[in-house]
RNA sequence: GGGCCCGUAGCUUAGCCAGGUAGAGCGGCGGGCUUUUAACCCGUAGGUCCCGGGUUCAAAUCCCGGCGGGCCCGCCA
């Protein structure tokens, strides 16, 4: 800490923390891009290295992102003002100069300094040395600031990530999609299988949820009469972490209407494959050691050709007991007790290899009675015009051709509801209000989920959902140390 | 929820198996040095060995419990 440098400066008339800067940055950048020898600017970015060679001083200052050399000689601004730089300015300041671009004598592109100012004092040093990463992955996660600081490659991938979100924006507004936004904070959790997380309303002295998706009110705004909406949210699952899995991640949810699941495949085909260009140049990547092409089309695979040709299970024409038999085969319980569709879901996740979904496919027509909130299909009403595309043997996004018929709706949730009394925590929770709206009348929708942090880490090529998300939850630990 | 692994200076770590005064490199600090960029040279400070308990004459080291992290499995996007 170096808090007694503070104190000196205070008492020397110097304010460590000033409030504007004196000569008007130029964005490091920016000089790199264009270089014009014998300009003089001003400069301002974080000191990452100082090398001192008695009269003469090099310096690398960091400014989003970019890295520029500062020269200082005690020719060039006196003895007074060069002495007063080396004792009082270290690494991680932040200093503002003003002076002249050239090149020193091995070409490399400089600021020679004329004068300068510090305009942040850093009470500690960065945590290693400049070009060096945090290797603690504890610390990385904790003090993501840091990781981001000093690791170019960290931060690249979460500038990407967030780049990543405004490709998609700029193609769902460019395909004519209204962006909204819902509740948060909801009476009844609707829309996924998942545990919610609890929180009491104050004001109104009642226990509500956290979102585990975005779906049911997106629906809502399609009754209100608005055509094409996204939104782009966190959800909530109070589930666990792991590699894949955050307690609040990133969704984006659009619904059109007079669309069906067909046109949410070309959708999902479309935006994945434009925001993976416009964020890395090209379609192609590699994911955990599988080389991947995002471009379209992907392939469509029928769930039931699924479960029949890489499962060996057959269902349309497997019994009821010889499904239960799978079902112990694989050390696989239903919560809420043996149901058909579900059951074949279990089986399909479990026993579908991961290796037969690596290059982009629809996964498409899942068991109906496994789809609270999906059509059912209209030439075979077993199943559920609803797909779920998965890229490099993961889940990316769930999509249906929407149920809008209030009265079958009502017929879901309520054994939705009996299943949750047999003691499936995550059955879909009975919602009358949105039960309600379906009456007014839905139109013919087409709604698609995408899961944003995992499709980062796909284009990007990212390990751990840590890797895309700026602060992944990590337990709580200590709080701040006084000293 | 289950299994495996890890925790020593700001950072990277040696020492742990086989108990006996905790060592290094980098960084920091002081000095030198006018074209360096992992600068260099000389000097120097810096430790709750994650926490608590046990065994022992003696614990960073062995044992138990806890905290924090990583990976894998189960479940989920």
């Amino acid at each position: 800490m170096r808090k007694a440098l503070r104190e000196k400066l205070i008492k020397e008339g110097i304010n460590p923390y000033p409030h504007s800067v004196r000569f008007k940055p130029t964005p490091v950048k920016d000089i790199l891009t264009r270089p014009q020898l014998g300009v003089k600017l001003g400069v301002a970015g974080r000191v990452a290295a100082i090398r001192r060679h008695g009269g003469l001083t090099f310096v690398d200052l960091i400014d989003d992102g970019a890295r520029i050399q500062l020269m200082i000689t005690k020719k060039g601004i006196g003895k007074e003002r060069y002495e007063w730089f080396l004792k009082y300015v270290d690494m991680g300041d932040f200093i503002n100069v003003f002076g002249e671009v050239m090149r020193t004598r091995k070409g490399e592109l400089t600021v020679r300094v004329e004068d300068y100012a510090l305009i942040t004092k850093a009470l500690r040093s960065p945590p290693v040395k400049w070009g060096h990463r945090i290797l603690d992955p504890e610390v990385r996660y904790r003090k993501r600031y840091l990781d981001i600081m000093m690791t170019p490659q960290v931060r690249e991938m979460l500038l990407k990530r967030f780049l990543l979100v405004q490709e998609i924006r700029k193609f769902m507004w460019g395909r004519g999609f209204i962006e909204v936004e819902t509740p948060i904070l909801q009476p009844v959790y609707g829309g996924a299988e998942a545990t919610p997380f609890v929180t009491h309303i104050n004001a109104l002295d009642e226990d509500w949820y956290l979102r585990i998706s975005l779906e049911l009110y997106l629906k809502r705004l399609i009754v209100a009469g608005y055509n094409k909406v996204f939104e782009i949210g966190k959800n909530f699952r109070n589930e666990d972490i792991d590699a894949m899995h955050n307690p609040e991640f990133t969704m984006m949810e659009a619904y059109e209407a007079y669309a069906d699941y067909n046109d949410m495949m070309r959708l999902a085909e479309d935006l994945i494959s434009t925001v993976a260009k416009a964020v890395n140049g090209t379609t192609k990547t590699v994911f955990r050691g599988n080389e991947i092409d995002l471009a379209p089309p992907y392939r469509r695979l029928r769930f039931a050709d699924a479960l029949r040709e890489y499962a060996g299970i057959d269902p349309d024409e497997a019994s009821d007991d010889l499904l239960k038999e799978k079902l112990r085969e694989n050390h696989i319980t239903l919560k809420g007790g043996y149901e058909r569709g579900k059951a074949l879901m279990k089986l399909f996740d479990k026993l579908i290899g991961r290796e037969h979904l690596i290059q982009p496919t629809f996964v498409i027509d899942y068991p109906a009675s496994a789809s609270p909130l999906t059509k059912p299909h209209r030439e075979d009403p077993r199943y559920a015009e609803r797909f779920e595309l998965y890229i490099g043997g993961v889940e990316l996004a769930n999509a249906y051709t929407e149920l809008n018929d209030p009265v079958l709706q009502e017929e879901y949730f309520m054994a939705e509801e009996e299943r949750r009394k047999r003691g499936d925590e995550e059955a879909h929770p009975f919602d009358w209000d949105f039960v309600e709206a379906l009456q007014f009348g839905m139109p013919p929708t087409g709604g698609i989920g995408v899961g944003i942090d995992r499709l980062a880490m796909i284009v990007l090529g990212a390990d751990s959902i840590k890797e895309v998300i700026p602060f992944p939850m990590l337990k709580k630990s200590g709080g701040p140390k006084p000293e």
